[in-house]
RNA sequence: GGGCUGAUAGCUCAGUCGGUAGAGCAGUGGAUUUUUAAUCCAUAGGUCCAGGGUUCGAGUCCCUGUCGGCCCA
C-alpha cells in the first residue's frame, strides 16, 4: 500500500478547493454522502473525547459468547423454550451478582429517553442490552455516538425483562469500531440479487443464512475429508497450472508464465496427475481443489469451482457406487451434527425437510441404454422405432430441406403420442444428434433428452414423496475417453453418473490402464480437435508414458462441491454456496 | 447466443391517462425509564441506469446501449 494522502474526492461536483471546508447544512451532498459524513463526525467527536472510534483494546479475555450466556441460563427458560422467555426469578438465583461482558455488532435500537434497548450480535446470536441512565450514568451519552452497525463492548448484569427477555442491565457501554456505511432496511434486509452477491459481506449480515450456509460448507468439507481419511485415502495436492488441457471435456482459461515463456492453462480438472500417483503406488489418493472451466455463468455453474477426484487401486466402478451411497450419506449426517454444533439444528431440518430427495432408501441403478428404452415406453413411444430414427432426425445447418421437413413431420407425430412425448425438447434434441458422430453419442444425446429431464419423477422413494438418487451406468466408450471398456461389450464403458433430483453430481470409471488403448483415444481427441471440436483433451505423452510403467487397475470417482453442497442445503444457485462468486465487475 | 423481464432516496418499494418526485425503514432535531418492525411530532435526503428521439411537456411513450434476474442453448 502506497502511503499517500488519499483525497476521496467525491465522485461528482467541482475540483475540490483546499482548505475549503464545506459549509454545513448546505444540503448539496448526495444522500449517501450525507449518511457518511454524518458517522465521520461522530467518530471525530469520539476522537476529540480521546477516545478510538477503531480500536483494538477490548476485553476479550473477559468476554462471554452470547451462546454461551444463553447456555449459562437455559434453567432459567420457560416453556415451551423456542419463545426464549425466562423466569425473572430464577435467573437472579442462577446469576447472583454476576456480570458479564459481550462483543458484537449493534443490529438494532429502541429509544425511550432516558433508557434504550439494544440488540446486540456475534457469531453465535443475537442478545438484547438494556440500557438505563441511572444505571450507567455518564457512559448513557455513548448512546449519542453509536449507530446501527457499529461494534461495540458492553458489560451489565443478566436480568429478565417485563416481555420475559434475557438481557444484560448495563453498567459499561463502549463503541469499539464505527461503521461508516449504514446497514440496510432492518426489516427487509438486501434482497436486490445483485447487490446481495456484489457486497456479500453486507448480504451476510443482512440475511444470516448467507453465513451458515458458508459454515455448512466448511462443515461438509471436513466431513468429506474424515470419510475418506478413515477409509485410508490419501489427501495430496496437484498441479492447478498445466501445460496441456486434459481430464475431462471443458474449455480452459489460458495463462502465461513469463520465465519460461510458457503457455498454461488453469486445470479443468486433477484427473491426469492423480492417476500417476496411482502409477507411483499410492493406491488412494484424493484431491479437493479449484478447477477453472471457461463457460458461461448460471444457477448451475460458476467457472471458478471445487472438485473433489479420488482414485483407489484394485477397485471397480461398482466399488464406488457403494463408497458414493455411503459417503452421501456420511456427508448428511456431519452436516446435521455439525450444525447442531452451531445451534442450528432447526435450520438444518429446514434443510432437509425442503429437500425434492431423500438418501434414506437405496439408489437406483440403471445402465443407460435400458434407461433410454424405458423412459420412452412411459412416453408411449415405441423404442426400437425412436432408437432407428435418432441418425435421420439429426439437423444441423447443412441438412437438406427435405430430410429436415420428414423429421419435423415424424417428431409432430411423436410429440402428440402423450403428454410426456410432448414434454420432450425435440428441437434441441435434434441439433444435438446432428452433431453426434457415432452411435455411442446418440445414445448418449437420447439419454440426455428423453431420461435425465424425467429422472426425479421416474425414480420415487417407497412412499412417493420424494426422489431417490440414480446411478446411471454404462455410458457409451465415444463420450468417456478416460474409462475402462466393459469386458462384456467393448462400446460400452465402466462407468456411472449419479443424479440427484435430475442433476448430475458425480462421475466415477473404472480406469482405463491400457497405455495403447488410451493412445488412440487420446489420438482421436486430437483428430476431433483438428475438426473443429472445442471441448477436447491434448495428447499427453507423458501420461502416457506413466501408464507404459503400469497403472494398478483402479476406479476414480469425480463430485462437484458446490453442487453437492447446494443440493444438501437447498440452496438454489451455486452463488448461494460460494462465499464470493464471480460478478461482472461493477461498471463505474 | 436467443426469448421473457427488471433498474426511482443508503435499504425496501409505490408512482394513475404523458402534466410540480412519493411512502416505510435508516438519518437528523424533539418527547418518552420494560421495548423488541417500539410509538408520537418535526425535518432533510433524488443524474428516476446511460444516451438519443417523439412532445408545449417524459420517471412514464419509442430507439440504442449498460448492468442484473428467469428460462433455453
Amino acid at each position: 500500500m502506497v502511503s499517500e494522502p488519499d483525497p476521496r474526492a467525491p465522485n461528482a461536483g467541482p475540483a475540490p478547493s483546499n482548505g475549503d471546508a464545506a459549509a454545513p447544512g448546505d444540503g448539496d451532498a448526495s444522500g449517501e454522502e450525507a449518511l457518511l459524513r454524518v458517522r465521520l463526525e461522530k467518530a471525530q467527536r469520539v476522537r476529540e473525547a480521546g477516545r478510538d472510534p477503531f480500536t483494538n483494546r477490548v476485553a476479550a479475555d473477559r468476554r462471554s459468547l452470547v451462546s454461551e450466556l444463553r447456555a449459562a441460563y437455559a434453567p432459567a427458560l420457560l416453556e415451551p423454550a423456542h419463545e426464549l422467555r425466562y423466569d425473572p426469578e430464577k435467573l437472579s438465583a442462577l446469576a447472583g451478582d454476576a456480570s458479564h461482558v459481550v462483543l458484537g455488532r449493534l443490529m438494532g435500537r429502541r429509544g425511550f429517553g432516558k433508557a434504550s434497548f439494544l440488540d446486540l450480535r456475534d457469531r453465535t446470536g443475537d442478545l438484547q442490552l438494556f440500557a438505563k441512565k441511572d444505571v450507567l450514568g455518564a457512559a448513557f451519552d455513548v448512546l449519542a455516538e453509536l449507530d446501527l452497525a457499529d461494534h461495540v463492548e458492553a458489560e451489565g448484569r443478566p436480568m429478565v425483562t417485563k416481555k420475559g427477555e434475557l438481557s444484560l442491565e448495563l453498567t459499561s457501554l463502549r463503541l469499539v469500531t464505527k461503521a461508516l456505511r449504514p446497514p440496510p432496511d432492518k426489516w427487509h434486509g438486501l434482497t436486490d440479487v445483485d447487490l446481495r452477491y456484489r457486497r456479500r459481506y453486507v448480504d451476510m449480515v443482512a440475511n444470516p443464512e448467507v453465513a451458515e450456509v458458508i459454515a455448512a460448507r466448511a462443515i461438509l468439507l471436513r466431513g468429506l475429508r474424515t470419510f475418506l481419511d478413515e477409509r485410508g485415502f490419501l489427501e495430496v495436492e496437484t498441479p492447478s497450472l498445466h501445460s496441456l488441457i486434459g481430464g475431462a471435456a471443458a474449455r480452459p482459461f489460458e495463462t502465461h508464465h513469463n520465465a519460461l515463456d510458457l503457455q498454461l492453462y488453469l486445470r479443468i480438472a486433477p484427473e491426469l496427475y492423480l492417476k500417476r500417483l496411482l502409477v507411483g503406488g499410492l493406491e488412494r489418493v484424493y484431491e479437493i481443489g479449484r478447477c477453472y472451466r471457461n463457460e458461461g455463468i448460471s444457477t448451475r455453474h460458476n467457472p471458478e469451482f471445487t472438485m473433489v477426484e479420488l482414485y483407489q487401486a484394485y477397485a471397480t466402478y461398482e466399488d464406488l457406487m457403494t463408497l458414493t451411497e455411503e459417503m452421501l450419506r456420511a456427508l448428511d449426517r456431519a452436516l446435521e451434527q455439525g450444525m447442531a454444533q452451531r445451534g442450528q439444528s432447526a435450520l438444518y431440518e429446514r434443510w432437509r425437510a425442503e429437500r425434492p430427495f431423500t438418501l434414506g432408501e437405496p439408489f437406483a441403478r440403471v445402465p443407460m441404454a435400458a434407461g433410454v428404452e424405458e423412459a420412452l415406453r412411459k412416453a408411449d413411444l415405441d423404442p426400437a422405432e425412436v432408437l432407428q430414427s435418432l441418425e435421420r432426425l439429426g439437423v444441423t445447418e447443412h441438412t437438406p430441406a427435405d430430410q429436415k421437413a420428414s423429421g419435423d413431420e415424424q417428431v409432430r407425430r411423436w410429440a402428440a403420442r402423450s403428454e410426456r412425448a410432448g414434454a420432450i425438447d425435440w428441437g434441441n434434441l435434434r441439433r444435438a444428434l446432428g452433431a453426434a458422430e457415432s452411435g455411442g453419442e446418440r445414445l448418449f444425446v437420447a439419454y440426455e433428452y428423453f431420461v435425465e429431464p424425467f429422472l426425479a419423477e421416474d425414480y420415487r422413494s417407497a412412499d412417493g414423496a420424494k426422489s431417490v438418487p440414480v446411478f446411471i451406468v454404462d455410458y457409451p466408450a465415444e463420450v468417456s475417453p478416460l474409462a475402462r471398456r466393459k469386458d462384456s461389450d467393448p462400446t460400452l464403458v465402466d462407468r456411472f453418473e449419479l443424479f440427484v433430483d435430475s442433476r448430475e453430481i458425480c462421475n466415477a470409471f473404472s480406469e482405463l490402464n491400457d497405455p495403447v488403448d488410451q493412445a488412440a483415444r487420446f489420438r482421436d481427441q486430437v483428430e476431433r480437435k483438428s475438426r473443429g471440436a472445442d471441448e477436447t483433451m491434448d495428447y499427453d505423452e507423458d501420461y502416457i508414458r506413466a501408464l507404459e510403467h503400469g497403472m494398478p487397475p483402479a476406479a476414480g470417482f469425480g463430485m462437484g462441491i458446490d453442487r453437492m453442497i447446494m443440493m444438501l442445503t437447498h440452496q438454489p444457485s451455486i452463488r448461494d454456496v460460494i462465499a464470493f462468486p464471480l460478478l461482472r465487475p461493477e461498471a463505474r
